[in-house]
DNA sequence: TGGTACATGTAACATGTTACATGATTAG
DNA sequence: CTAATCATGTAACATGTTACATGTACCA
């Protein structure tokens, strides 16, 4: 079995979101990965029934008795909470970006003014519906006083509100 | 062999390069996509490289006689250039963000404010290098007059510099 | 009681990353 | 000429995505 030192963003994840559930089932960490960490880190159901077992032969987390519908509940072992207090203060990861609105962009030699409208209306859109449900979730936050919570709410926010901006700007700076 | 209808973006990342230069080998359009859309879209070589059969396999591009230590130029066929254009303006992708040190704040309910000032240090110096060699790259783009990726950098700039503001303002937010 | 919806879990596949083998070029 | 460096290409692996098989609960 292979044994790397350093934790990835993925396998983090689920130890960090087993440490607030205390004793979770993959089901369960994929229904908390969801409303907890989707809006800054896409995690599939299908990748924590992969990562548990893996973090298992690992030491880093723990199976209890066999559930209903033969679903396990796992728990953190000692080990995990290390590793975890260990990636959540490390190295930060050069992240490379991935914005294929600015691909397409980029690539804005080969379209028409007209189909950049189209692109850019398609977009605005969705990041409209974005900015509301973060404004929505901030006020939840601020409500239950979950600061550290709120502040990741409060990047989407500003970073939504940058892309409209710079949405609306487009057209202006095509032609300066 | 599988053939699917669309594009992905990084295939279509690999074609739009090949546009731009007419012919080329997987070494050279390795070089270019680092210097040309590395800001916003990562590719390797590796990936490249197996790109590039695959798309000749779907007609999409064509080799060309090879040279020099075996290396194959590959330019765009009509197949291609149409796919292409297609990718160009479809249907935008909903991205699912990715931001590490979101996800680790998000946590942060298990470190002190030390550990955190020091994660937020190192992202802000990263930021800061990031968003200078983004400006001396808009002083470029405007001189070549390359409109389109005068906007992807401006993107950029005023990414980062949400990103410091971010930083800058979070001990205040936290405490509010 | 039939059937619809949902949840668990698996497997196949697509994509991204890393490390290496090989041959060419160049500097000393 | 030799060693270091660099470029091409390959392969193994890690991670992310999608589709499916199965079983359970709910409800008309």
């Amino acid at each position: 079995m292979r044994q790397p030192r350093d934790l990835n963003a993925t396998s983090a994840a689920t130890l960090g979101l087993l440490h607030r559930l205390r004793s979770a089932t993959a089901g369960e960490l994929a229904r908390a990965a969801e409303s907890d960490i989707s809006p800054f880190w896409g995690i599939t159901r299908s990748q924590i029934f992969r990562e548990l077992p893996l973090l298992a032969g690992r030491g880093l987390v723990g199976a209890g008795d066999t559930g209903p519908r033969g679903s396990v509940p796992y728990h953190l072992t000692d080990a995990g909470r290390e590793a975890f207090a260990t990636w959540l203060v490390g190295v930060p990861q050069v992240q490379q970006p991935r914005e294929e609105l600015l691909l397409r962009i980029g690539f804005g030699e080969h379209f028409g003014p007209d189909e950049l409208e189209v692109l850019l209306g398609g977009h605005r859109e969705a990041h409209e519906a974005r900015l509301a449900q973060l404004e929505a979730e901030r006020v939840a936050m601020l409500e239950a006083g979950e600061t550290y919570r709120l502040v990741t709410c409060e990047y989407g926010i500003r970073y939504e509100k940058m892309v409209l901006a710079w949405i609306e700007d487009l057209p202006k700076l095509l032609t300066s």
